[in-house]
DNA sequence: GACCGTAAGTGGTCTGAGGACTTAACATCA
DNA sequence: TGATGTTAAGTCCTCAGACCACTTACGGTC
């Protein structure tokens, strides 16, 4: 096995030994070397693989630890690889959280909490009085996040949240053509599921983020140009 | 910003701005190190990093490629790191295969595809015959992989991998106190949902599939000791 | 035309060195 | 005594250079 790979699975089967939980420290590099027989750059290369996973985190001047492997953390990690996926697969990606969104609006609406409808509603107040693209991206995702949030399953939160945010590339809020129109059709879809949630019908609630969604999904299939994307 | 760091950005900003698409060749590591101003070491550690996401690829003599960038196989990436997630997170990540594998479910119910309850009658005839705790495993990742296929998304389906792989790390069809009435519970689980997608029930299949997974749940919640994961 | 060896190109690995950051022990001072 | 500044040890970060291993394509040979 090569050298990288070695490191790899020594560092992996560190972890899923138990010998190192969660916080865990691992020992200095050089020591790791020995244990694992290979030179520091295999390792580091190995050691980098597993941070940009999730798996573990080095802190320069400190040390090496395993991280909390909390799978919504992990997979917030998602976001680096899955931002440069080309639309044909981000429609695949936003069937799943189409799938998901439903569920967890419709856990949201049974939870039956006053407080939750009353920043949704707050929320939605300040999205259908702005046109500006970046901005109904901060609201929209501010909106959709709390319900997910409220639906109790942290992992589906971050599932959502990281193809949301992936979406939000595609900027069809831009003032265009048909710009109007698709923001009144995206607040009345808002309105819609926050009724639900008020009322608390999970049923109704799964409908409306699921025809909401849906929407969404029709709107990017017609936006075939491939957009710049900025990195931070 | 640090060195690596740069060169992932960089190397990001290539692909996203759509100077490199999927399949694409970069240039040779030193002609990288020029431009984005590291050093080598530094650029390979970025690059081992966009390779564990499945983003970008190292032929050994060939040179590096992007990926293609397909979600289903950036997401079995994740396996990676979802093998170390403890029991805890492994229960939020199976609601997650529940919603989605229910949904899956239902659409291969509603394809009406004579070959597939065919194909999976067959897995399940041999599936029922064994006691062994690896070909049980096999087989019903088989029996579930084939469904999901059918399902119609490939997102989806390696998404429940994923996690149905995680989920296999803690034997449940172990012999032991309850091996007979697990094995015969999830057998009915399974002839239940074949029996749905054979009927062309989409409703039935849904809620056959999610009552199984829901029951595998309940069987790992049960299964408090942590297991020891044999990596590869 | 098919096969094979060779050479150029490219990523993989190792070694050694110095720098940058964190942490904790220690000394100093009010 | 308590707070503060200093120092030193520990650790990861980056760079440079060299050599090895693998792939590919070219050109020669049969």
């Amino acid at each position: 096995m090569a050298a990288t790979d070695r490191a790899l699975t020594g560092l992996r089967q560190m972890i899923a030994s138990g010998e190192l939980g969660p916080g865990a420290k691992f020992p200095p590099e050089p020591e790791l070397c020995d244990h694992l027989g290979v030179s520091r750059s295999s390792l580091r290369e190995a050691t980098r693989s597993l941070a940009a996973l999730g798996v573990i985190e080095s802190r320069h001047g400190s040390g090496t630890y395993v991280s909390a492997l909390d799978p919504a953390e992990i997979i917030s990690r998602f976001s680096l690889s899955v931002e440069l996926i080309p639309l044909e697969g981000v429609l695949q990606l936003l069937e799943v959280r189409r799938i998901l969104e439903a569920h967890a609006t419709a856990a949201a609406a049974a939870r039956q909490d006053p407080a939750l409808a009353e920043r949704l509603a707050d929320i939605l107040d300040r999205l259908e009085k702005t046109t500006d693209a970046t901005e109904i991206q901060v609201l929209d995702a501010e909106f959709h996040g709390a319900i997910c949030e409220a639906g109790g399953n942290p992992t589906v939160t971050a599932l959502t949240g990281v193809i949301r945010g992936r979406g939000g590339h595609y900027r069809i809020f831009e003032p265009g053509a048909d710009f109007e129109a698709i923001k009144r059709t995206s607040d009345l879809g808002h309105r819609a599921i926050l009724a639900a949630i008020t009322h608390r019908d999970p049923a109704a609630a799964a409908t409306a983020a699921s025809a909401h969604i849906a929407q969404t999904e029709l709107w990017l299939r017609a936006l075939r140009p491939v957009p710049q994307v900025d990195l931070p």
